[in-house]
DNA sequence: TAGTGGTCTAGACCACAAT
DNA sequence: TTGTGGTCTAGACCACTAC
């Protein structure tokens, strides 16, 4: 019959999606609602079931909606958890991550895992040791509200750490504590924490780790460790979007002449200063 | 006829993507490689095309292949600038953007444009100020090769900038500088900024305004400048994530509180120093 | 013009959730 | 059991690319 763009422009699946999207984002439709069911808008709009499947392929891609078999289709919910930077790598020897999700009503938990293992290329060149070396690795994986989050792999430079209370991040009286007393406390204190943030939709096996939903891109972030000379520590976290925002503050030095940089100098008070 | 799980197991088009994205993630189809036609995916998996589409469907969510009409399906290419924020909010009056592309062998290019505007309720929170007071915007499309990577909406305070060399961003000998020197100009130099990252699927109007792909997130960020007392400076950036990766440095400030530095000293092994 | 991918129909059966 | 969404077939026509 009537093969696709029946009265008005562009495709009949564009259109329905159109529709149902306008009415989610405008409030009509909140975040839980239920959607009209596909006999419904097949119904509505006159089309085949197909279309209807297609446009809301679309608005699930787009992280709009969940369905479920079954049941439905409904509004999905979006409520984030905040990862602070400043909070990972201060020195309180806190667990920045219980932290956050316990100011947001949520329940924390971690589970991990350390072991000794041999680098590959790409963890080799970021701590600058040759393929093969034996690291100290941790595999954690952080859940709130008993879903998965986030997971990290962090891999620890053992000519530094190799008989110290920190040789094992999860055991000793530094147990759980961030990076920055971690190293400080064997004399290593990190002068810069390096993050690359990469994003991209999930894997498959990241999808099933996180227990990711369609239309969830993940977060990539590698971080590296460092002192002036040497590089203490590297890691891959991988952060299910719809979970996590990031939040990174940046502070700015203040004017200290010509003559000195900044070294150990309590940030000074900022003085209008020229140019 | 058979209707779905033929031998193996799973669902046929699960089989048919899981196949193709192995080549691809392999090597075996490398970027800019076409894979089988449609067609010739029906004849090799014996099913119909409807199922080889839906397979496809996947990998193109996946960000992993281009589709394009009447000519075939392709391996999606993937080759990211770095936005280094520590480039962004450094001294130096040069344009980071235009770095950043020239360094990576590309053709940097933006937009601008400044009008006053009156404020809504989430911008005026982020600057403390009333809904519906005038303030400085900016709007900033950036482009990678012609192609649009980033869109930048930047709002100033008038209070500060009013009467001023920096009252519009793009004019005058600070036309282009970072936030860093341009504040720093009128002795307002920013001692905080913050970013808060955000990441989803785009919407249709970020889709057309950035040209993105099926299958490509947006990393949206929003930034507010601040000195201690005041807040400068808010701004909203889109950013498509197949362009453009973060790099963000912390700088970890060393020990004052105790005599105790710890700097160029080997420390090795060293009892438990308590933090 | 030939061949590619894009949209759509009409109908079938399967899997899961609610009752 | 009923109704929801999930997978699949077989076939049609449209839109774009390359030759």
């Amino acid at each position: 019959m009537k093969p696709m763009d029946t009265p008005d422009a562009g495709h009949m699946y564009e259109r329905i999606a159109a529709a149902l999207r306008d009415q989610i984002t405008n409030g009509t439709l909140r975040p839980g609602d239920r959607l009209p069911t596909q006999q419904e808008l097949v119904d509505t709009f006159g089309c085949s079931r197909q279309v209807v499947r297609f446009a809301l392929d679309l608005l699930e891609n787009e992280g709009l909606v969940d369905r479920i078999q079954g049941f439905g289709t409904t509004v999905r919910k979006y409520d984030p958890l905040v990862r602070r930077s400043a909070l990972h790598y201060r020195d309180m020897p806190n667990a920045p991550f219980a932290e956050e999700a316990l100011a947001a009503q949520r329940t924390p938990r971690y589970t991990h895992h350390t072991r000794l293992d041999r680098i590959g290329p790409d963890v080799a060149s970021r701590l600058g040791l040759e393929v093969g070396t034996e690291v100290m690795r941790t595999d954690y994986v952080s859940y709130v509200d008993d879903q998965p989050a986030m997971l990290v792999t962090s891999y620890e430079n053992l000519e530094y750490t190799r008989g110290t209370v920190i040789e094992k991040p999860e055991e000793g009286y530094l147990a759980g504590a961030g990076l920055v007393p971690r190293f400080t406390a064997i004399g290593r204190r990190p002068t810069k924490i390096t993050e690359r943030v990469r994003v991209r939709p999930p894997r498959p096996a990241e999808e099933e780790m996180l227990r990711i939903k369609p239309g969830v891109p993940v977060i990539l972030i590698s971080r590296t460790t460092q002192t002036r000379e040497t590089i203490l520590e590297t890691a891959d976290i991988i952060i299910a979007s719809n979970l996590f925002e990031l939040e990174n503050s940046f502070v700015i030095e203040p004017l200290v002449s010509t003559l000195e940089q900044q070294h150990e100098r309590p940030a000074s008070q900022d003085g209008p200063l020229s140019v």
